[in-house]
DNA sequence: GCGCTTTGTGACCAGGCGGTAAATAGTCGC
DNA sequence: GCGACTATTTACCGCCTGGTCACAAAGCGC
């Protein structure tokens, strides 16, 4: 009779051995993906052989389902923004609204990704703190660059500073929603995203030159 | 020696006993502000806790945990809603701006409590078809009437139907966000809900009011 | 008071789940 | 070719967790 624990060689033929690094990488980008679908409670089991491996592999590259949890948080609110897309925000050549365009465009690849939002929105629910990079990515990130741009066209009157981030607010809300409701709710937009994007912030640009005409 | 099953009676001095209906109710409205905490993974052994009773007695009155978050949805999507929060949204003697805050103000106890917007934005992330109840009130009780409200706006020329519900969604994306960032990362809003609420509409009737002079 | 119905309890079950450890086998440096 | 290193697997642990069951007791009609 084997002891306890006598581990009985069973047929499994092959075993791809892949370097620590590479499978770290693989291990992330599949988590992102499976935890965007399943929600944090998806078993490590099931993420494991989504990658075709056992879930003992896992726990040799992170300690434990939380750690793995944060890196992909890392990776989706830090790791993964380019800091070249605010210099589009930035560009004086080009118009605001072709500017803000632009900067939705770049940054909406990684911001109105299904995976994205439901992880960011995710994190929110689990109740742990909010994770810090996703807070300054958009304060940061986002916000004040959004509020610098809107700012600086009121070409004779400076925007005042809070004017401008309510603004700004109020245009990544628009935007946000948009996103949300495709990845979150997975209702129908009524067009394509990049379609309604273009009219999201043509309205708000409208909406913005208008003001500044009707106020002088 | 007892048999396997012998419920040894335990020193429980009093059990206060609850008609059906009125239990049914308890368990509905803790269930929300607990699964609104703990999202729908919390457990029901933890609820049946936070109620002083046993979790047998959840399953007494609801066939399983799916059901009693079904409920949960219900209520909140659909039971308590007061249709009358429509009509002032029609009424031809006030003022746009001053209709559309009334409505959020009154609107907004409901769905703009962080258990209304965690809870919505749960359904969205659990995978399961969003309920009928909440698309409905979402497009049926809310957009359309926000979209009739502006759409009567435009005086002169009446606004396209597709701009006026674009509008709504506009609208309703940025008050959503805003109720968003507190209810679900818990973010301090920069202001008052209801101060900011104010600013919110008072910015987008500005802006639409503008939008239509600009255009004539 | 008596028995019936209804409400509540605690023990239990089976499967799920995060995490660990011993054993196995590619692969690289030499 | 060989040993050392390390990636990978199988088996296992212990707790958690949705759900069930037999039983106890509170209230109600009579």
């Amino acid at each position: 009779m084997p002891g306890p624990r006598a581990a009985t060689p069973q047929a499994e033929p092959r075993r791809p051995r892949i370097a620590a690094a590479e499978r770290e990488r693989m291990i992330v980008d599949a988590a992102i993906g499976f935890f965007a679908e399943e929600g944090f409670s998806g078993q490590t089991r099931q993420l494991a052989q989504s990658l075709g491996i056992s879930h003992s592999v896992l726990y040799r590259h992170f300690p434990g389902k939380q750690e793995l949890i944060a890196t992909v948080c890392t990776e989706l609110f830090e790791r993964r923004w380019r800091e070249e897309w605010i210099e589009i925000l930035r560009d004086p050549a080009v118009s605001l609204e072709e500017r803000l365009l632009r900067f939705y465009q770049e940054a909406g690849t990684l911001l109105l990704a299904p995976e994205w939002m439901r992880i960011a929105v995710m994190t929110g629910l689990s109740g742990a703190a909010t994770p810090s990079g996703l807070s300054s990515l958009l304060q940061d990130r986002i916000i004040h660059p959004l509020a610098d741009a809107i700012q600086a066209e009121g070409s004779d009157r400076p925007l005042p500073r809070n004017i401008a981030e309510e603004r700004a607010w109020a245009l990544h809300g628009r935007v946000f929603y948009l996103g949300a409701r495709g990845a979150i709710w997975r209702g129908a937009t009524p067009r394509s995203q990049d379609e309604a994007l273009a009219v999201a912030i043509a309205g708000f640009c409208r909406g913005a030159r208008a003001l500044a005409q009707a106020e002088t």
